[in-house]
RNA sequence: GGCAGCGUAGCUCAGUGGUAGAGCAGGGGAAUCAUAAUCCCUUGGUCGGGGGUUCAAAUCCCUCCGCUGCUACCA
């Protein structure tokens, strides 16, 4: 393995194994990771990206009853399906685990012992709400009943959405099951093991503080209100049935029947997939050392990637729980964070099927347009809009008027006049000096910002590269010159055609099929399309002259208003 | 209620002390290779209201209004 090579460690939030995640959840974590991920590859970074299901919790196992099959079988399923949609939307993850394999089992346990050992965990007694009826204790949620501060009769167990006031169970008047109505709630001690954050608060403070300046405003001010307001111990193990059972070496099996709570093996199962990975490839048991452990792993640079939802998780809590280990674990260096994507004004909603999912998506449009528009309008500094009118104006504006008719105007015109090959008359002179340079300056900014992850800022450099190759070819106008000046005709279209080569390049850590079909216009790509190194004046002077090409069929087909009509109507949701 | 973020052109957003910006939309022109696609020029904003600090404020402070999120058992 070259030990020289800049190494890059990337995770997204894992998604809830439950149901098809909708582009809200997309565009805080698996596709900018991807998009990322990419990119290294590209520039030849030793990269691994890693994302899995998370298939732990209790709305999980009571959509599995709502299903009626058993909980793995559930998991299965939903599993197949993600990872599925997540091939067709084009992210390249190099393992796709799951929180409930062996692997993360073994580092689950690890990490718990290890927690056990050094006295960073308590057991306590809790009072919980139980229903007879459903022969199991209640998340709290999952209790409901009259709130006593406002009446409204159908508040939760954790909070009333009606006066937000946070609430206990055991406040609710006349409370009741969710599952099954039942109203036979009491209240059973049970006891749980809490996770003493409280030890770690200074050494956390004093982490973030450290990455005030490469963090998020987003991800600093959330991880800062939380020790600011004082950290509580918190419980990791549940009374469910389904999930990581405690082991009986820990407390002297006082949690026997328990299971440890979800977020606590989640984010271990970062760890467990790289393993999960190492296991399936058979590159060895400590292979996923090399990426998380000690100084086998000093030279990587961990990249983490999530919606603002889970920055507490990865700020405060998974970083308490490696501290207390007291082990040498990878810790994150870079947090991307991402504020949230609103659809037509108003939340994506999973519950009431509001917005566009990713198996929706994929029906009407290929991934490449989704993943160009919601990388160009990331919500990174606040949260955005998606809209079926902006949709509609960057599809077509961006991707088929700039791009896609760059493409198709320079090979359609290399076909008419030049019998479709690189024409080799005339030199290259002052006009394609200055694009080189100016590209120099673009490329560089473009390849700066997606180094830094900064999406937006990225996405419209690579569009003002589009935007400058137009330029040129007006100014080039090879259609003018072809009759009284075959070379200045023949030196546009050379320019023409490593410019599309060139976008080849750029695109593909954002758009991989397309890329593709933009660099096959011009020759075969290789399976990773390599970063441009050279500077742009021998970039763009590398095709050989005589060279066949193949003008590609329309790359980006435009969104015409009809469209739009039906798909906001199909979109809509179930509240209307 | 508490905390955090946001409020800049018709729309989506940059800009965090030094003469208000981009893209789209709108208006005018050029070109005719191309998916009627491109290129050039251009209209447009008392930077949510008010007060303060400063030689200078979209930017810092205070206050009010509005929107959003979080509030620890939804991930």
């Amino acid at each position: 393995m070259n030990r020289s090579m800049k190494r890059i460690l990337i995770t997204s939030a894992i998604p809830s194994v439950n149901g098809v995640k909708h582009l809200g959840n997309l565009v805080g974590s698996m596709l900018p990771a991807d998009v990322y991920a990419r990119f290294c590859r590209a520039r030849g970074y030793e990269t691994l990206a890693i994302c899995a299901t998370d298939e732990h919790g209790a709305p999980i196992e009571l959509a599995a009853a709502e299903e009626g099959i058993p909980v793995s079988e559930y998991c299965d399923k939903w599993h197949a399906v993600q990872a599925d949609l997540g091939a067709r939307f084009g992210l390249s993850w190099d393992h796709f685990g799951r929180s409930s394999s062996d692997q993360n089992r073994e580092m689950t346990w690890h990490f718990a012992r290890q927690l056990w050992k050094n006295g960073h965990l308590d057991v306590r007694t809790t009072k919980q709400a139980y229903s007879a009826t459903d022969g199991r204790f209640l998340p709290d949620r999952y209790v409901i009943g009259t709130c006593p501060h406002c009446g409204n009769i159908n508040a939760r167990g954790d909070q009333c959405e009606v006066c937000t006031r946070v609430l206990d169970p055991i406040d609710l008047i006349e409370p009741r099951s969710a599952v099954s109505g039942a109203k036979d709630i009491e209240i059973r001690d049970s006891r749980h093991l809490f996770l003493k954050q409280t030890n770690f608060v200074d050494q956390l403070r004093a982490w973030i503080a450290s990455h005030k300046n490469d963090w998020p405003v987003i991800v600093t001010s959330i991880a800062n209100k939380w020790l600011d307001e004082g950290l509580q111990d918190r419980g990791i193990t549940r009374d469910l049935e389904w999930g990581f059972p405690v082991p009986d070496d820990i407390a002297d099996g006082q949690l026997a029947g328990k299971v440890f709570y979800v977020w606590f093996d989640a984010p271990i199962e970062y760890i467990g997939a790289t393993k999960e990975w190492a296991d399936k490839n058979n590159l060895g048991d400590d292979a996923w050392r090399d990426w998380w452990h000690g100084d086998r792993a000093k030279d990587v640079t961990y990249v983490e990637f999530m919606g603002k939802d889970n920055v507490p998780f990865h700020t405060i809590i998974f970083p308490a729980m490696i501290l207390g280990t007291g082990e040498p674990w990878k810790k994150v260096d870079r947090l991307k964070g991402f504020n949230y994507i609103n659809y037509d004004g108003a939340k994506f909603s999973t519950s009431s099927k509001r917005g566009i999912f990713m198996d929706g998506a994929l029906d009407i449009l290929p991934a490449d347009y989704w993943r160009y528009y919601l990388m160009a309008n990331s919500p990174e500094s606040s949260d955005s809009m998606f809209t079926w009118e902006h949709f509609q104006g960057v599809i077509n504006k961006d991707l088929a008027d700039v791009l896609g008719n760059f493409v198709n105007r320079v090979t359609k015109f290399c076909v008419a006049r030049f019998d479709g090959a690189v024409p080799s008359e005339g030199e290259y002179g002052d006009d394609e000096k200055a694009l080189a340079a100016r590209l120099d300056t673009l490329v560089a900014q473009y390849t700066e910002h997606l180094e830094a992850c900064e999406f937006r800022k990225a996405l419209a450099e690579l569009r003002a590269i589009w935007v400058a190759a137009n330029e040129y070819i007006t100014v080039a106008a090879p259609w003018t010159h072809f009759k009284a000046d075959r070379a200045k005709a023949a030196v546009g279209i050379r320019m023409g055609l490593n410019l599309i080569h060139l976008f080849g390049h750029l695109c593909w850590p954002v758009m991989p099929t397309a890329a593709r079909a933009i660099h096959h216009a011009i020759q075969n790509a290789p399976e990773i399309i390599p970063w441009p190194s050279k500077p742009m004046a021998e970039f763009l002077g590398q095709l050989e002259p005589g060279q066949k090409i193949a003008p590609p069929d329309v790359l980006f087909a435009k969104i015409a208003d009809e469209q739009v009509a039906e798909w906001r109507a199909r979109f809509s949701g179930t509240g209307l």
